[in-house]
DNA sequence: ATTACTAAAGTAAACCTTAAAGTAATGTCC
DNA sequence: GGACATTACTTTAAGGTTTACTTTAGTAAT
């Protein structure tokens, strides 16, 4: 069934020249001379000769590849950055072996060694929201592979990482919303395990506290990511008949579950109850309402990420001084969190 | 800098064995002896050794891996597919190259030979909407390389493709869109070179022409999946002061470029016009209002691909007769196309 | 005519793992 | 006690490519 691959060899056997003639011809060497080189891709082209990568790899003990571990995929703010990853790696020449850990940390660190037993050339990851062991991070340090943080840094030092400014983020949303008028404001804030959860809280409590707003505890609540866990927080408080009058979301998604409950139960976004969340969507302009939020920009995340990486592989037998970029967010107001809910009766 | 890895030899010397020995103690091979495996993993372990997968491939002749290869990768529909695909392979033991073509037919073409390179024991596609050179298939398919199709299907025969029911899902959605009132009704209808598009088109078609609802060419326009498309196509029609009471739309972006074409305008849906799209998005139940549509469930795709896929490289040898599966589409009516519009004036 | 160099190739070895075949020591059976 | 199995290894070779080194023939310089 199977037609055989064609290999240098058979190329080579073809021409009556050696495997190696054929290798550098193939590559342009100026060792072989034009007449041959011409005629060995005349041939190699007749046929359908496509390099073994692996033999390849093997032999120049790199892979031109670059590993990227994500928690998740169908979800904007990953998906964006992984397209733009995705094109610089391709405008690059490498390849990118892309693996989703579904937020689980045992299969975060399965495919982190994969990765290394694949002789990738360097990692990009954003750990899953529930990272405790760092060990493995330790092991690839190790083994001298570049690696790089994006979004998602678990508590290491000396390592490359491309992050969001959290905190500042998080206090501009909240200082705004406090210039409008909110004083009752809660917080959905996923896990403060892990430094996004962690500095986004930060930055809600100090505007909290700069402007000397009260911080009703039953209002901060933490959990997750994800949709459900917004629509649980939400439905906790509302059947305790004790609802801010805004909620600062950790996440888009647990906006939206904020959204479907209370559409469930009747309430008005932003009348009854307002919202904003960290983190953009191209979707969240057609919310009902707009949703506003603090933006997040993917494009610049992806690229500092794979410069830094390139640099890193490039370099990497000299050793490099670890580099941490903090990137900066906008606030981006739309239809919630601008002066027209309950901060107005 | 970089510790150089440990393969088995290093391993090997340590206790004064075989190569071989450690390879076959280290995959459990009944030829050891159950002391001298213990002693050889221990040592394996207190190394740190991680397998060299080239080498590993290069020996097996094949990789434990299958090839991905996809539009777009930050879209819902997209997505969500290549999230269940992952799930299946991690569990069956794969590894997924995933490439992202960027519905360019020339970069696709790249992507599939460099699978093709890194020898993937199979392939699982969906073309671009440009793509026409098929020569590249056939090039796969002489090679012995399993492929599966997933929606978008180039016009060859004796392929395993993976297929949504296109015409009988947009019948369905014309159908009832007819029954509750409608007759003014556009279609965008993205690429009918491809397809998705064209059998869109034909369910659309089938529908008027059986209820004998006249269809108005100026209202069907073709160009494109993206939201920039939806937007344009809305905005030349309201230029010229003639709009259709419904816009069924190919694609849950284009849907949204419509949506927000019509909020620039002023325009309210589904009051002053009426919107329903093919494909299902988590978002779509938090829009404004919230968009019916022809649900495609992307885990069946998923799943049935990488059955016939898994299959396929298991009999490799064998050959195979292709098979084509064609999964049947859920009509789900939110806010829109339910019967407040323009058909109830 | 000898040395020195260059162009265009070839050979050997390495990258690391695995399958297949071989070996030596021990055990089993009638 | 000779034929045959079994156990626990080892040796050899193969997979396809590349790098480093060597060879050969021809040209140029002295």
């Amino acid at each position: 069934m199977r037609d055989k691959a064609i290999t240098l060899n058979d190329i080579a056997k073809k021409l009556n020249v050696s495997t190696v003639t054929v290798s550098k011809a193939l590559r342009n060497h100026p060792d072989i001379s034009i007449g041959t080189t011409k005629e060995i891709k005349r041939i190699a082209e007749e046929l359908g000769y496509t390099p073994n990568i692996m033999a390849r790899n093997l032999s120049a003990r790199h892979s031109n590849t670059i590993g990227v571990v994500v928690p998740k995929i169908a979800h904007f703010f990953f998906g964006s950055i992984i397209e733009n990853i995705y094109d610089i790696a391709f405008a690059n020449n490498y390849e990118i072996i892309l693996m989703v850990s579904e937020e689980k940390a045992e299969r975060e660190k399965k495919h982190i060694q994969t990765l290394m037993a694949m002789k990738v050339d360097g990692i990009i990851i954003s750990i899953t929201q529930e990272t405790k062991d760092l060990e493995i991070f330790e092991t690839v340090r190790k083994r001298g592979v570049p690696l790089v943080f994006i979004d998602r840094v678990p508590e290491i030092q000396n390592v490359n990482a491309v992050l969001i400014n959290d905190k500042l983020g998080a206090f501009k949303a909240i200082e705004h919303a406090i210039k409008i008028g909110y004083r009752k404001i809660g917080h959905f804030a996923g896990y403060t395990d892990i430094n996004i959860g962690r500095n986004r809280m930060n930055g809600f409590k100090e505007a909290m506290n700069k402007y000397k707003v009260e911080i009703n505890p039953d209002w901060v609540i933490e959990g997750g990511f994800g949709e459900n866990y917004g629509y649980e927080s939400f439905m906790k408080l509302y059947k305790a008949k004790n609802l801010p009058d805004l909620i600062f979301t950790v996440s888009y998604p647990v906006a939206l579950g904020v959204y479907m409950a209370a559409s469930e139960v009747g309430l008005k976004i932003p009348n009854d109850l307002d919202v904003i969340c960290f983190g953009n969507a191209k979707v969240q302009k057609f919310l009902s309402p707009p949703l506003s939020c603090v933006d997040q920009p993917t494009d610049i995340i992806a690229l500092e990420a794979m410069t830094i990486l390139l640099e890193n592989i490039e370099k990497r037998d000299e050793g490099f001084t670890p580099i941490k970029k903090i990137i900066d967010t906008d606030l981006i107001l739309r239809g919630t969190c601008i002066g027209n809910g309950k901060n107005h009766d």
